[in-house]
DNA sequence: AATCATTGTAACCAAACAGTAACCTAAACA
DNA sequence: TGTTTAGGTTACTGTTTGGTTACAATGATT
């Protein structure tokens, strides 16, 4: 699902620009030339960031953002300006900006600020649980009864790989394909190890029971 | 627009005496009698501050919190408890908190604090709390233990991006792209030698711990 | 111009991770 | 009950990764 940006920016040809880069980056670019059809825009379309001149001909961009704000429009806004001082930074970001980027940018900057804010600001807070395990994708750590469980790069895709698949049985042959990242040359039994490494932090006293192996087929997670 | 507060407070004529005294002051107000509700609450309406009582039936209330750290969410909290040692308050104030009330509490005081955190914390990034480190936009410094920590210009990006982007996972490529100006001929082992010479300003002693590195992953402060 | 601060880079070291084999144990089956 | 087979356990080791340091290049300051 791509996210959508709304460029408001008076100069025709910096317009083209942002909008040429950011669709190639694989956003949905809306552009406008100026504030009229904004809130229409909002109102019709899930906008993920509003990328905001400062400097338009009939209105103060943040002057707007802030109006937008009191009616309850929420969407992130980052200002695109010439205006470089201190003081004018602030006041945007008071008036409920955030970011800032000032002219001339670096378009790798605008894409990382696009992209960081567009990160921050969306409220997929992927949550995973099963049984007393929950994983939080934003910071990829799993969580059993509350407390961090500290897992090393194969443990927690093999975590991962066991609770997406929660009660299907997974051969060592499946295992080595979607967990390991080239499993060409890597023994079976390999898994045994790795799943016998894992079962020692998600339940050190042994009596959870997350992990079942079946004789002579693979393992399976319940 | 209404700040919206939302209480949780197990002993129901404090409770209705805080509610009463805050909708009395234009806030609208959610009240909690436990944890249960608290993180649907959050996840459905905006909420600028939760004020956490700590001694809960089922839980700890700053445990509670920490645990909502940990999951990414941000909301402001000020303790309310009858626990009035310095160490528990430290202890709160680690688990993230903003604020601290001992009970018994004074309406006017709890007023004041409701207030001034919410001031300080909505949109506006005036500044920005983070465990012991204080940040101030206004002059760009930071101070720790309310002393003024001397930081490069590189330094001083990548430590405001760590607070920003508290308790989340920010690879290596990540930093780049957000702290660094011009990052495509940078190699990801710089991120290394820049955050040991961050580390050693913020914490010469190596105690405070706030960035733990992620093996594979990249760095998360906390 | 000289000096200092800043920052990227490479080299080195230590810790961790992960694959392997050898051995131990438990289940299946005759 | 003994044999076989598969999974569990352990120790070893090469590889990877992060920390640390020194150094060079660049830019700022005097």
């Amino acid at each position: 699902m791509e996210k959508t940006v709304l460029v408001v920016e008076d100069e025709q040809d910096i317009l083209d620009l942002i909008e040429y880069t950011l669709t190639k980056d694989g956003y949905d670019v809306i552009c406008c030339l100026d504030t009229t059809n904004v809130q229409a825009i909002l109102d019709e379309e899930d906008v993920s960031l509003i990328l905001m001149d400062r400097n338009l001909p009939n209105q103060e961009g943040s002057v707007f953002i802030q109006q937008l704000r009191v009616k309850g429009y929420t969407n992130p806004v980052i200002y695109l300006t010439a205006k470089d001082k201190d003081e004018d930074i602030l006041e945007g970001f008071d008036r409920g900006g955030d970011d800032y980027i000032t002219k001339p940018f670096n378009l790798n900057v605008l894409k990382a600020r696009v992209k960081a804010v567009i990160k921050r600001t969306s409220t997929n807070i992927e949550q995973l649980k099963v049984r007393d395990i929950l994983y939080i994708s934003s910071n990829k750590k799993f969580l059993i009864d509350n407390k961090e469980i500290n897992l090393t790069h194969l443990e927690h895709n093999l975590l991962l790989e066991f609770i997406k698949n929660k009660d299907i049985l997974l051969s060592r042959e499946t295992l080595l394909e979607n967990v390991w990242e080239d499993y060409s040359d890597v023994k079976p039994k390999t898994v045994n190890v790795a799943i016998k490494r894992l079962k020692e932090k998600i339940d050190p006293n042994g009596d959870k029971e997350y992990i079942k192996s079946i004789r002579g087929e693979g393992y399976i997670f319940c």
